[in-house]
DNA sequence: TATTGTTATACTCTATAACTATA
DNA sequence: TATAGTTATAGAGTATAACAATA
């Protein structure tokens, strides 16, 4: 971090909850973003990659509900899944009941991929936690719990 | 569902950093994902509100030191800050030693955009915050910086 | 008529390569 | 030659609107 003068030094700065929450916010979605650079050896998108955790967790699911799910359109899922599809990572299957829906599931191939994943996460941030002073780790380990609570709210 | 067991020299193997990793993992891509979709409205884009809460926090900077802080390549930086000099919540001047540089600065009516984007923005974030003890809020407050130096790492 | 999924089309964000102007 | 910034162009991802098939 290079020594950059603010150019308007806080006085009274935003204490408490709304000052955390700004940094706590940019610290996460930085965090979260390097973290998803990490993944298995593929082209996959955090989108193609998403879907496909999703499906090895959750089983089978329409179009519409996984596009709920990833809070995206249908269309945009059409387009995910048709890459899915050309990849091999996913099936398409006429829904028992309903000729109008469609099944998408994963593949032994995309649930591969998804394990190599998050293998290669944890291993990174393994690395990094590694690094830290045990101190750090349990403000960590703390802070785990709490931002759980957080995101469950 | 376990994490991805690796056939890698694990011995030791859901304890210390590894434990705490795939926890940690989990946490922040959930807390992330709970935050994007609170995304307060506002015209500007993720990146676009990240340039100028960077000018208004650290002072002037060049395009290329701002596309290597936002880790983007120098010609979309360029894009963002167009548009910010359209809205007129930039300033472009010549960098005074070295001519081939330029100066980007936040303008008042930057700033001022900056802070208010943030108080909307974080309102959720916020309020959850507000319902923790101080003490929470301190580990949060000291993750931030632990994570800001991993994710920079 | 309503619902599921798709196609058509356009906009945003990002990237690489090439260009300019300075050093 | 090397560097800073921009322009040209392309690719990926997302959105809305319109359409076909089915309930």
């Amino acid at each position: 971090m290079e020594a950059a003068a603010a150019p308007k030094p806080r006085s009274a700065p935003r204490t408490g909850a709304a000052a955390l929450a700004t940094e706590l916010r940019i610290a996460l979605m930085r965090a979260t973003r390097r973290l998803r650079a990490e993944k298995a050896d593929t082209d996959l998108s955090d989108g193609q990659l998403s879907v496909i955790a999703l499906l090895e967790r959750e089983g089978p699911k329409t179009p519409r509900e996984i596009a709920a799910y990833e809070r995206v359109q249908p269309p945009s899922m059409t387009r995910t899944l048709t890459a899915l599809l050309d990849l091999g990572l996913v099936t398409r299957t006429e829904h028992p009941d309903d000729r109008r829906q469609v099944l998408i599931a994963v593949t032994g191939s995309g649930a591969a991929t998804v394990r190599e994943t998050r293998r290669r996460r944890d291993a990174w941030l393994t690395r990094r936690l590694a690094a830290l002073t045990p101190e750090e780790r349990d403000v960590l380990a703390r802070a785990t719990q709490i931002l759980r609570r957080i995101a469950d709210s």
